[in-house]
DNA sequence: CAATTTAGTATCGCCGCGATACTATTGGCT
DNA sequence: AGCCAATAGTATCGCGGCGATACTAAATTG
């Protein structure tokens, strides 16, 4: 039976009616939409391999077009950088400048849901937090995509010591603040 | 610290972004949208009260415009009914044709989403939905709106007999049919 | 040094969505 | 009774996210 599953993706599907509805009623003007939000926490958790519109739009599962189009929403208002990387002149480097990442985790629509989770039991969010990082993973890799987990947690990581990492697939060397962040390349570990 | 909270939501919008690009991808053509299969699904399970296009507004956390439009196209479609209530003949009642049923549970998503959650122990995926239920309901309450449980979960719901209950709201019997339904009067049980 | 591939942009049109204005029906108030 | 407000729904307009296509520039392949 597939009922949990479909009533699962109902639900999501819901919340994220709700609270685009609620971010659009909410600052009316000068507010980002939901789309721009996710951009600007991607930019800001994406390490050196991830940091392009390219993967930002298979991150998203959208397409580099539409990106394209909301990175440059981004950029005139001023809260990302596009810097043409000197390795390689075609790609385009993202971060955020200081005016974006004010942006991140913004009291709008965060007060209310926040506290619509304040009574939930917090090792039950954890064990949500789980469920749907899985699920998600697992639809990327089905569509022919990139799993995007968090760096540490990769097949790849290497420990060399306390605090100094190495990547196995590109032979480069981690800091602990790399290891936090979301790698392109990321495969589920061992 | 707000951050499990907050990384929930971020994870339900991907999920959910995901979900609507593949699924405008799927068909292409003749496929309908995320909203009118969420739709479709209310208008299939909302109980006597609530199966009304104002009610599917508060539900989506859209408005009456917005879903008379959406409904519109599922009209031209033939998969829903409006029929004008007769007691109160501003009301339009909705009901799902046979072609319309046909659309519960469409094979084209779902299918990579559910086989994305085999892996996942059946007691995590029951409690992520728990987690995300009463966040829903909790959000809705918060924007002024209704909770929208299942009738049988309602403080107003009254057993009777083995299958025979009755709403302590309306004074109405209900069937056990009825007391699995969606109702815009639900408030959360004792 | 062509030919192909890849990263990104520009432009077009579709359509979901909110806002506003409108009609029709009902219920309240005196 | 009769007017007025409230309610359910529709029609219409415009914005903006999004995909598709066509394009440029840079890198890679042979």
């Amino acid at each position: 039976m597939s009922a949990p599953g479909s009533l699962l993706l109902e639900l999501i599907e819901r919340i994220c009616s709700v609270a685009r509805a609620e971010l659009r009623a909410q600052g009316g003007d000068s507010h980002l939409q939901p789309v721009h939000l996710q951009a600007l926490a991607f930019i800001d958790r994406a390490n050196r391999y991830s940091n392009t519109p390219q993967v930002l739009a298979e991150y998203l599962g959208s397409t580099k077009g539409t990106v394209s189009q909301s990175l440059l929403v981004l950029y005139r208002r001023g809260l990302v950088n596009r810097d043409a990387d000197p390795q390689d002149r075609r790609v385009v480097r993202l971060s955020l400048s200081p005016a974006g990442r004010q942006w991140l985790t913004p009291p709008p629509l965060e007060g209310d849901w926040v506290k619509a989770l304040t009574d939930v039991p917090e090792d039950q969010i954890a064990t949500a937090l789980d469920v749907l990082s899985q699920a998600l993973a697992n639809l990327q890799r089905a569509r022919g995509g990139r799993s995007f987990g968090v760096c540490h947690s990769c097949r790849h990581f290497r420990r060399e010591s306390q605090d100094r990492f190495r990547c196995g697939l590109t032979g480069e060397p981690l800091s602990t603040s790399d290891s936090e962040k979301i790698c392109r390349e990321h495969e589920h570990g061992r």
